[in-house]
DNA sequence: ATTTTATTGAAAATGATTACCATTATAATG
DNA sequence: CATTATAATGGTAATCATTTTCAATAAAAT
């Protein structure tokens, strides 16, 4: 759903970003088009490098508080796969929904998006979800599912 | 199941250290002993400052690194809520197997541990675990299930 | 075109975790 | 029990991701 918005670069988002106040500057563009064009778990410096080859006046803090923005305002989510840098996704990527359900291997730090069991999974973890919201008075915005553990590179490693 | 190995403070994973060739010390005795008694996710500090109270000789360094071996033994597993600081936990505690499925609140960083629907979920990640294991040849070792959003407290603060 | 004020980027500060290294303690051996 | 080899320790310094600070810049309202 490109360019619906008038002639020029106008997106999907400015309307999210005016109606919060915010205003509409070239790093955060960047920002969001390097997001949109990634499907990949991006740290905060893989973000920046993107940015930086588009636009290399964009700086490092400047990623960070953008994302922050960002994750405020429910466009981006924050993963932690507990390698010491933080992941950041497109909350509603413009292609599908997301699914956030990971093998993560503790030595290699390998990720693996698995799809499997979508269907079953997303089912238990709606009512779940329900019930919870309701029990704990909880407004839950996003969920993950990890798996941790060796990946078969690394188990091959350790004969 | 206390004192089972004849007199002294004998305890159950005694006999996985001297296994592995580790040598049994004060610090790591303390530092099992402060897991053992706490259920709740502790920081590296949080474990720092409880074993300080216990004997004050021993080092921040020591508790992360002993913490590093512990985790490779798969004694403790270690979680990441995104607040910047890794939890620990014992695998197998003394008392019911544990179950790492947490509510997060995004603002306060509060967690929430909840027990409702573990038959489900479990039956489910069981199943799901075996499959994936087998399709991608990975051994796993550990789940966790997270959700992400506002506690109540928060929740009204925003009002 | 001017003005207001949000946003930016560079550098410095922070906080968690890790590496280094001389000292100490475990446990195997005599 | 004494000796010895070496694994383990703890304090300090280093590292790395992320935040804060602040003067300069740019968006958008006027």
């Amino acid at each position: 759903m490109p360019e619906r918005w008038g002639r020029g670069p106008t997106k999907w988002w400015h309307g999210e970003f005016r109606g919060c106040g915010y205003r509409i500057t070239i790093p955060r563009q960047i920002i969001l088009q390097v997001l949109d064009e990634s499907k990949e778990h991006l740290s905060a410096e893989d973000i920046y490098l993107k940015v930086h080859n588009i636009y290399p006046a964009i700086g490092l803090t400047t990623v960070y508080r953008t994302l922050e923005l960002l994750i405020n305002m429910g466009l981006v989510f924050k993963f932690d796969f507990g390698d010491g840098r933080a992941r950041y996704e497109l909350a509603r990527g413009t292609k599908e929904p997301s699914h956030h359900h990971h093998l993560i291997c503790t030595k290699c730090g390998r990720i693996i998006d698995y799809t499997d069991f979508v269907d079953e999974e997303l089912e238990l973890i709606k009512k779940i979800e329900k019930e919870l919201s309701k029990k704990y008075n909880f407004e839950i915005k996003n969920h993950t599912i990890q798996f941790y553990g060796l990946c078969d590179k690394c188990l091959d490693k350790e004969k």
